[in-house]
DNA sequence: CAATAATTACGAACATTGTCGTAATAAATC
DNA sequence: GATTTATTACGACAATGTTCGTAATTATTG
């Protein structure tokens, strides 16, 4: 039960799942050979063991094939992933990483925007 | 010079030398061995491998001994791993990554403060 | 300088990850 | 039911990461 962290391999399966499940180890596999150059059994043979370490649940789907799905939120892994990075190279300070975050640049007017409603809304759960 | 993007037990060794560096072995070692039970030539070999990958330098220092120091700013680092978190977990989504930071509500009000004044800033900045 | 202690160097074991080839199994088709 | 096709199962390999034991080296001290 401890913390999942799942591999890049893992990563990239899940957020197919997420997006698509249940379904086949060949859609999983065709959206991410759409990416990238990775053989089918290659896909196959990270599910099984996505399976074995319980990141996936698996259903018997039409005949011979199966069915999959992901075990894990992607909210948990979102939460997991982002613990990590805050704790090991932000010393825990989420000023410091959404400064960073912010200070890159890279947000849109319309990110910015989202994000000063956030803090609104915070603001005013917090009396 | 591609994306540097050191293990955990990289990280924890590359925390210690970006505040007490330069330093020995010996001391990164008191200062992870607090935390974490470990040995030694772990935490020796480590670093000889992180100097290998050029992560860090190494100087000698009072007789057989070398002193280290980190090759890498923790700003290249924290840029390096926030976007491959951004990138991996969040789908580049800035915003989708800053509301979960600050939706966990374990933000301190102190910290919700620095944020703001920060997009302050920002807006000046952006006309 | 001989014995002890501190430090570094080296090499090895083991787990995980990413990759795939080949074999086994089940289904569909001739 | 024999042949082709789709799917899964199994096992292997290289690369990387983490760990440590033991040996070599250098300093300290008696």
């Amino acid at each position: 039960m401890s913390t999942v962290r799942p591999s890049e391999a893992e990563l990239e399966i899940l957020q197919v799942l997420w997006e698509h499940q249940p379904c086949s180890v060949k859609l999983v596999h065709e959206k991410i050979s759409a990416a990238r150059n990775v053989g089918y059994t290659t896909t196959l043979k990270q599910m099984q063991r996505m399976l074995d370490k319980s990141f996936v649940l698996r259903e018997d789907g039409e005949g011979k094939s199966h069915v999959y799905r992901a075990a894990i939120s992607a909210e948990t892994i979102k939460g997991n992933m982002f613990d990590g990075l805050l704790n090991k190279v932000f010393g825990n300070s989420v000023s410091d990483l959404v400064m960073h975050a912010l200070g890159s640049g890279k947000t849109s007017d319309a990110e910015l925007e989202k994000i000063r409603q956030f803090l609104g809304k915070i603001d005013q759960k917090d009396d």
